[in-house]
DNA sequence: CTCAGTTATTCTCAATCCGAGTTGTTCTAC
DNA sequence: GTAGAACAACTCGGATTGAGAATAACTGAG
């Protein structure tokens, strides 16, 4: 049997039924704090359940799909960065059948309140640490979603998708303490940011007023043209995580 | 229509069907070179072509059909460090069908020569240099593999996946002289292998006979318990990764 | 207007880390 | 024995880092 009748004579539905789902963790910042995008199931399983946009996988590649999911049930789209996270496949973890889930991860500067659609009764940005439990396994999705940005603020220029297109180094260090959890040295953090080649570059401007409470006008910048950040930007190391 | 009800009714067979498979990127080192198991496909689709070993999932979650297809293909299992690599869904992967692959990547000390099985006609260890072109998209997936293999040596005791339980100083360098493609200043790797907390401890020994051409026995250590490695072990930046 | 409070930016200083090279020692091959 | 090789330890200068402080620009209250 050759290539061409092999193909000819092959059956694709011999193997048990087995559906592709994308699902979708969406970060960003609103008052300080580090966001999920949540939807509210309207349709069985998980009824009124909050859960992270997603749905099934049809023609389109995986990307594609995730970012028309993200379309369809919350009417989100533009400038968000988008990256593939993790697969998910355990026997069990959608009760209607064997759905194998590849999950992805989104950022997108602080957006407009989602709207709703698709399969979404409602959406919604929660707060990271308030946000579970969800439907399915998606409790588990956003916790490598969430390991997955803390660790590429340390080597990429992440940061900047979260920011508008020209920010402030404090704006950029506002992101990496919102994602982080915890104050960075606001010198030293300085220091640093200009000192990475193709982190952010000057764009010669200053903000119109100063921030809230005082205090000099701040420089702008905007995103530059490293991929990587070398030196990195490490998180202090907390010794429970090493072990 | 309550959950019940709903999925009594759900028909699993109302989508396109659709395929997962796992393919898994197996690295090991012979002979002071990276090498990754490959098998040479007895059947169509691209029979005669070299794949990375793999295989549909049936019932099992992912991680399991992953270690199954290596084990079913190529007879090694034993002390192999497995882990998620990324999935590749574009339509047209795979002529026979719209598969979507969950790939692995799997680090062992240096093994047994692989037995074939299954699909396999016959099973080999490849210089990744000199591995492609292979079947489906599978150089797209080894080079997936070898960047995740490469990055992960910086910042996690990866390294110690490749030697056996005891090992000396000199061996760890060389895992990571192979992986990376370039020497290591020896007296600074040991200073810092040495410096990490966790990275590995003594045990006490030494090696019988000193290594092939003269020197004196060297110090055996075992894998720490460290997780990651803080501070990492960077690679020297190449200009033309950064941007 | 003045002052206290806030923020952006720069500077200082000590500790640490890193790359490169050197030294002393032990072993094998000849 | 001697040369060559490899392990282990050390040195030294430069770069990076964490912590703190100094300087300057701006806001809002009084």
């Amino acid at each position: 049997m050759n290539e061409r009748e092999f193909l000819e004579n092959y059956d694709p539905r011999a193997f048990e039924p087995l559906a592709v789902t994308v699902d979708v963790v969406t970060l960003t910042i609103r008052e300080g704090r580090l966001k999920v995008l949540l939807v509210e199931r309207g349709e069985p399983p998980f009824a009124g359940r909050r859960a992270l946009p997603g749905g099934f996988v049809r023609d389109d590649d995986l990307d594609n799909a995730a970012r028309r999911e993200l379309a369809e049930e919350t009417g989100l789209l533009p400038r968000v960065h988008l990256e593939q996270l993790a697969s998910f496949g355990d026997p069990g973890r959608d009760p209607r059948m064997r759905v194998v889930s590849v999950a992805y991860l989104a950022f997108g500067p602080s957006l407009a309140d989602p709207v709703a659609g698709g399969d979404a009764a409602t959406a919604l940005w929660a707060d990271v640490d308030a946000a579970g439990p969800l439907a399915f396994d998606h409790d588990r999705i956003l916790a490598a979603g969430l390991e997955r940005a803390r660790s590429k603020l340390e080597y990429t220029p992440l940061a900047t998708a979260f920011v508008g297109d020209e920010f402030t180094i404090s704006e950029l260090r506002s992101v990496y303490a919102a994602v982080w959890g915890e104050d960075l040295h606001a010198g030293n953090f300085h220091r640093k940011v200009l000192s990475v080649p193709g982190f952010v570059e000057s764009t010669g401007a200053t903000t119109e007023r100063s921030s809230q409470r005082g205090g000099p006008r701040a420089r702008l910048y905007r995103a530059g043209d490293a991929r990587i950040l070398h030196p990195a930007l490490l998180r202090p190391a907390r010794e429970e995580e090493v072990r």
